[in-house]
DNA sequence: TCTGGGGTCCTAGGACCC
DNA sequence: TCTGGGGTCCTAGGACCC
């Protein structure tokens, strides 16, 4: 019998903002999504207020007010770093473990003697101590259904931040019938809306839904997820992550424009940075395609998204290759017209590892001239800070620059915002 | 005034081939 | 009166996840 566990940080980035700020425990924090447009982490005194995940700001900003609400911009540099931290507790203490988010990790737990319940709790008071992140795992014999007891261990105060399916197969029914098909790992909206009108609300019920249907409605995606729920693993462990298929770098723009040159301003700095995490992952890539957007929530503007598509080759992770294809493309795919530009973005994809590029059978391997200065522009940004050594128009002062109005320090990853204790 | 960013997988349909 | 059948590959878009 397999055993997975799912272990998850509460409310992550509000708890990461708290090991740093003790003041804010217990109080109604959220944290806002890039360009301070949505709240992407709540505290759960903020969900009690009715705050729900990617509320647009301007739209609960007075609910905030009036209830002191803590309102923060978010910092992915400190949540980064303690997830790191976190998943390095918990690579010492379990069997094998699959980092699944920047907050999740899966445990396989098969074959362990101890009992379940007993251990995850041991676990949660070991990253709580260490790392001083609060935690919920869930067991189960597949990884849905450990997913489906961590959510319900969230919402029972007696479970104390576990609940152990896996060791207890005679609970499973009663979690199935709690657990809303919403909620079921795999299941949106669109799905649950074909489920609702067959009556199928929960995940009870949807265990005990026909195949061929489900199949036909859902796809083989929608089969293997009930599969699941039936106890039958369809999805196991990934220790070695895959290699990746590809990397965006797209922004919210603080201010719309309709003129060409923010949008290539823009387009300039995400090549920069989609280029230097190439490099970071000994990767290159064989395809970039760029885009910029109109706001689609603006159904009184004109709506445009215009997209132009290239191949890359040889396959590169030279800046100043993928920003000058970049920009050739955008160029060729500009119209002037009414638009209000609010979004763009950058997609390389088609991406190999450095050393097993294809070539060509007669050419002889290229030697690459800017490895070089490649490394050197990598290093300094690193020891120096990003944006240190930078191409041509990126500029950091530009009007399509994200708000954040609510910084807080790096507290972990820059040597002069680390904390001061008095003592 | 103000609505995130970065991914994966699956599917349907078109182009192309024999 | 009337245009095969079967296969692969690629792409765009949908659905879903955190």
């Amino acid at each position: 019998m397999t055993a997975f566990g799912l272990l998850d940080v509460n409310n992550m980035f509000v708890s990461c903002h708290r090991v740093f700020d003790p003041s804010l425990a217990g109080r109604p924090v959220i944290v806002l999504s890039s360009n301070d447009g949505c709240a992407v982490a709540r505290s759960d005194e903020a969900k009690a207020l009715g705050i729900r995940m990617a509320d647009p700001y301007f739209k609960i900003a007075k609910l905030c007010q009036a209830n002191r609400v803590t309102v923060l911009s978010s910092n992915f540099g400190l949540y980064c770093d303690l997830s790191t931290r976190t998943m390095a507790v918990i690579a010492e203490h379990a069997p094998a473990a699959e980092q699944y988010s920047i907050d999740e990790c899966f445990l396989d737990l098969t074959g362990m003697v101890e009992d379940l319940a007993v251990w995850c709790q041991g676990l949660r008071a070991t990253v709580q101590r260490w790392v001083g992140l609060p935690t919920t795992i869930g067991t189960g014999p597949t990884r849905t259904l450990a997913k489906l007891a961590n959510r319900l261990a969230k919402k029972s105060k007696r479970a104390e931040g576990v609940l152990d399916l896996a060791g207890h197969p005679e609970w499973v029914e009663t979690a199935l019938a709690r657990t809303p098909v919403l909620e079921v790992w795999g299941i949106g909206k669109a799905s649950a809306a074909k489920l609702a009108a067959r009556d199928i609300t929960d995940a009870l019920r949807l265990r005990h839904a026909d195949d061929r249907w489900l199949r036909q409605q859902l796809g083989i995606s929608g089969l293997r997820t009930v599969q699941e729920l039936r106890g039958i693993p369809c999805h196991d462990l990934e220790i070695i992550p895959d290699q990746r298929q590809s990397c965006t770098v797209s922004r919210s723009f603080g201010q719309p424009t309709g003129r060409l040159e923010d949008v290539r301003d823009a387009v300039v700095a995400f090549a920069g940075k989609a280029a230097a995490k190439l490099r970071s992952e000994k990767l290159v890539a064989g395809a970039l395609t760029v885009y910029a957007a109109t706001n689609r929530f603006r159904s009184d503007l004109p709506q445009r998204t215009l997209t132009a598509c290239v191949t890359l080759y040889p396959a590169a992770s030279d800046t100043r290759r993928i920003v000058q294809t970049a920009v050739a493309a955008l160029e060729r795919a500009w119209e002037s017209g009414p638009w209000a530009f609010t979004k763009a973005g950058l997609l390389l994809a088609d991406l190999v590892a450095e050393d097993a590029v294809p070539r060509d059978l007669f050419s002889p391997p290229p030697a690459d001239p800017s490895a070089g200065l490649m490394q050197a522009v990598d290093s300094l940004n690193h020891r120096f800070g990003r944006g240190t050594a930078r191409f041509g128009l990126a500029s950091r002062t530009a009007s399509w620059q994200a708000r954040q109005d609510r910084k807080t320090p790096h507290f972990t990853s820059r040597w002069s915002e680390i904390p001061v204790a008095t003592a």
